[in-house]
DNA sequence: ATCGACAATATTGTCGACAATACCGCGCGC
DNA sequence: GCGCGCGGTATTGTCGACAATATTGTCGAT
């Protein structure tokens, strides 16, 4: 049963996986093969998908997946700059001892992992502080709206991750954020995660 | 042509009006009389609007307009503070001379409408200004969702444009941002942005 | 009178078939 | 040779019918 979500979910999951290059058309017929599903299920997914912004459908042409410009990934990263501050500010003035307590051991992992010249091991590190950031938070609609933005992001923060010497710079500004929540201090949790994204807009900007 | 276009179209503008009461079903068959529709279009609408969070759907139940709680209200304003704030903050950096005559246009007859006591004509200028700086700031995606979450606003942004004596604290704040703007300050745009917001959210909270 | 099971109804979920449209290659006229 | 129109094919759009499920109403036992 629910055999729409299971089709969506998946495709969403392959697209994210980034299994479908950008422009690349997506054929009702060749999805329901690929998924096993009808088409009123493929093609309902591919609406929701349309809504997410993760592909893009022209009357009577078809669905393809949408290319994100640099242009557009660097208004997306604008909004998430604002966004993620909001909820640094937040999570400042939420945390409890425990999650500050789990925010700081994070830190130390990245301090480890820098250090070691573990770059996946850090870039792992680096989607876990932002999602405990969120989790601490509790700020349901800014955390929508970033799985929202990042889900169109996903081929720029590869290629972002690639950039060598990165972490050595972000190291210390995700220890900024996390000092900053550790305080209980919003303005400068706040701050602290601009300048952070802010760093991140300007690599993304010196990519191509 | 482009039945299902139609149906969705007409279907917003209906919830937008407030046509409908939160909470209140939406039962495919009636709404394929309403609309002269398929159910085909109809479910098809029902999808988008479900996506853009202005109904809510239950497998096997059916669809009904969306409550949104005073909390989510809150949560919603908060995430328009900061990107607005990012808006206002656009507007200042870009506005050409031209744009920021209209600005302070508007602003004037703010205050002419606010000493003739004319609330109709303040609340359609308050839109008018917002929507101005959105033009000016020319940044999609921040535009793309104020626009979505202004959608999920319209009931308590109607109560709010009820509550007496609110359009002139409100004035000044919007005179604060069309200075900044005109001053070509972004900084104090946003600041300014972000207190007039932060006033709407505090009367937002007084209402119930 | 109240509760539970069961039937009747209302509503949504799913599908396959057909229609409409766009894309591509071919042939014809110039 | 080149442009233009014309079909053929691939792909999506639309619909109506039926299945699955939830809700409501009814009846009987206690």
């Amino acid at each position: 049963m629910a055999a729409d979500v299971r089709v969506l979910e998946d495709l969403k999951a392959a697209i994210l996986r980034g299994e479908f290059a950008p422009r690349q058309r997506l054929v009702e017929a060749e999805l329901c093969e690929r998924f096993d599903a009808s088409r009123f299920s493929v093609r309902a997914a591919l609406q929701a998908l349309e809504a997410d912004g993760l592909v893009e459908r022209q009357r009577n042409i078809g669905a393809r997946i949408r290319e994100i410009s640099l242009e557009e990934a660097v208004e997306i990263s604008e909004v998430r700059q604002v966004v993620e501050g909001l909820i640094a500010r937040r999570a400042a003035e939420r945390a409890t001892d425990a999650e500050a307590e789990e925010l700081a051991a994070i830190g130390r992992r990245m301090h480890d992992a820098v250090a070691a010249g573990e770059v996946g091991e850090y870039s792992e590190l680096n989607a876990r502080l932002h999602a405990s950031l969120r989790d601490i938070a509790r700020h349901e609609k800014a955390n929508g709206i970033i799985a929202h933005l990042h889900g169109q992001m996903v081929r720029h923060q590869f290629a972002l991750s690639r950039v060598p010497g990165r972490s050595k710079v972000s190291v210390w500004q995700h220890q900024a954020i996390i000092d900053a929540v550790v305080a209980r201090d919003g303005d400068a949790a706040e701050t602290a995660m601009r300048a952070h994204i802010a760093s991140v807009i300007e690599a993304l900007r010196a990519i191509p």
